[in-house]
DNA sequence: AATGAATGAGATTTCATTCAT
DNA sequence: CATGAATGAAATCTCATTCAT
């Protein structure tokens, strides 16, 4: 099966992220064997190597594909319409697809490299970069936002962008680990949230 | 040749425990060896298998006498005060130790329950456990506020409970992984959202 | 779709074995992997095994090889000159291309089938030879010196030979591995030798 | 199995080493694995690597011992008996046990450390002290020799101890490999070298 | 004849756990 | 109760070789 096409090379490293990332999500990536993965994948260990040097660097592939997605949601997020319902679209971008099963398993594995990045600095690079970027580009809508009056000029942009994104962490793990959880009443709240914003007295939101 | 007193295993155990922390806090659980652990604690391998059965049940102390300090730390705040204010002493709690070098430790490892819960039905038991108590804590707290008048009587006091823990892990993330991180800000964002509750419209709040 | 002529498959098979010998120098036989061999000779592991049937093969036709030429050397030595001086020539044609860099090359190759001889029986039968025959040749023309009364009648002619062959097995090491290696002084020591040799008493020298 | 005495360690240590000489003898270091070495020592895997981090680490430490005993060898003939006849103590201690079956084994590995000396260079450092210092010891012997008189002023002292070094080399190689091989006869080509030498015009000698 | 992606047996090494002392 | 040497199953990764194109 000589000289092959660069999809074709390109297709055959996502079909080992995927199945890669099936048995990430169910076991984890320590407890998770290259057998696990080569079974997954249907193809054999040596297949694997031609496309990943080591295991290590099929986490840190999905930690990169993740980080690019979600800064690609973002972006379209932020791109697609008009700025004023800008972040009612991000809110609805990533929250939405907290019901997905195919994005729960994703969202599994990016706990896991939340676990990661504590002992991985290839991951850990990713993974800051996967809380810094989002941030920034939150933030940086926010303050457009502000110019335009649409929130109080004395709001903290970026630690308002910073808390919408660790409720919605902290939402990626309730929607895996509590009972009770549902989405609907979170996305409330959020407004209610971005409104209190909206009109709040700047001695209330000073940095 | 036993007899020793119940005190002395149970403070062994803690021992253990603690310097299992320590390692688990830079490594990751399977990552982090017996051996490490060995080292890091100055005990054998041997008196270590005489107050756990396994690595695995190490995690699972970790995980329970995790659980077991945050609600204690969530009923003490509670009890420790007028019941208009509870609320506050709460966020306080949680957030304040985001700082100490300590508890970073332990969050850490907090963060790799999260990981771990997944592949572990005993530790998932747990994390369970400790996603839901001290939601229901906290939305007893907010209905009895609601019964009092504190709080507009169409909030969704579970969604909200459930959204400020969530906020709560978000940013225990955040500490670790964005560059940017302060605390200060996000508490005003807390109460600035709690104060909108307080005076929300039913509608806003249905659950 | 074949059909090329032999003398391009054998200078095809000469370059693989040229290639292999710049790996097996520097690594040595085992450590060697054939893409080491495929990205020195530029070819891909197909074509290559068109000419080869195994790494193996690779080994034994460089032993061969490297026989063969010791051989001719040795023939060559003898024949281009007068008897009398057939000696002098092969010493030299051995000792003047310790220093040539191709040749040392090779030597190191040299040494590896020595080690290989140990396990494989084709690398044994051929490095056998390579001690055996060139032992043959220059005893043959000792024994020839013998009966010209150039050598002493009790002299040993095969030990001799065998002592000779011995010493420059020897320097091949040392211009390896000695740091204070130099030619000069050992061709006046083989020279001396071979002159006592002459002069010897029978007694000295009884096989 | 706790706490044994040093003792008790190093002679696991010597025995590990031990059974893997039998196996590099047999197969050589790289086709040798750590199965052959682990039957053939009766150890577990895990046993072995309580004493050695590698299996590089095992060849390095033949080679260690294995320089070591040599030069404990030269040193002890020269020392153990009156100066003029140290040479031929010397000559008697290496080629004595050329012919012991054991000693074979172990020469057999020497070989293959020659041949690892190419790409290991931990061990290319021992290989080297092992042709360096023997040389060393010899030429110093040699040179007292002069002083007294015993061999020709003008004789490289040097040269000669390489000489007689290589020689021995060569018929290590011959021990193996040639099939008509004795030693006695060289000794007798040995000692007509040296007496040539004791003899020998200052022009014929000089370094 | 040439290519090079794929194979899969097998190599080295690790590590949770045991148990004789 | 403590010790730590020993165990051995299993993990990651390699590499000689094949064969569809």
């Amino acid at each position: 099966m000589p000289k092959v096409s660069p999809e074709y090379l390109e297709s055959r490293r996502a079909e080992i992220l995927d199945a890669a990332i099936v048995c990430f999500a169910r076991d984890g990536f320590h407890p998770t064997t290259m057998k696990d993965i080569v079974r997954e994948s249907g193809l054999s260990p040596g297949a694997i190597y031609n496309y990943f040097q080591s295991k290590e660097e099929i986490i840190e592939s999905i930690a990169a594909r993740r980080h690019e997605k979600e800064r690609q949601l973002v972006l379209e997020a932020i791109s697609k319409g008009p700025i004023a319902t800008a972040l009612d679209r991000v809110r609805d971008a990533f929250l939405d697809d907290l019901d997905s099963p195919q994005e729960r398993l994703r969202r599994r594995v990016s706990v896991q490299l939340w676990a990661e990045a504590q002992r991985n600095p290839q991951v850990r690079k990713i993974v800051r970069r996967s809380f810094d970027e989002p941030r920034k580009l939150l933030s940086e809508m926010l303050i457009e936002a502000q110019k335009r009056g649409a929130i109080a000029q004395g709001a903290n942009a970026e630690a308002l962008a910073s808390f919408v994104i660790a409720a919605f962490h902290g939402l990626v793990l309730q929607r895996e680990w509590d009972s009770h959880f549902s989405i609907e009443p979170h996305k409330q709240l959020l407004d209610l949230l971005l409104g209190a914003v909206a009109g709040a007295p700047e001695s209330a939101m000073a940095g």
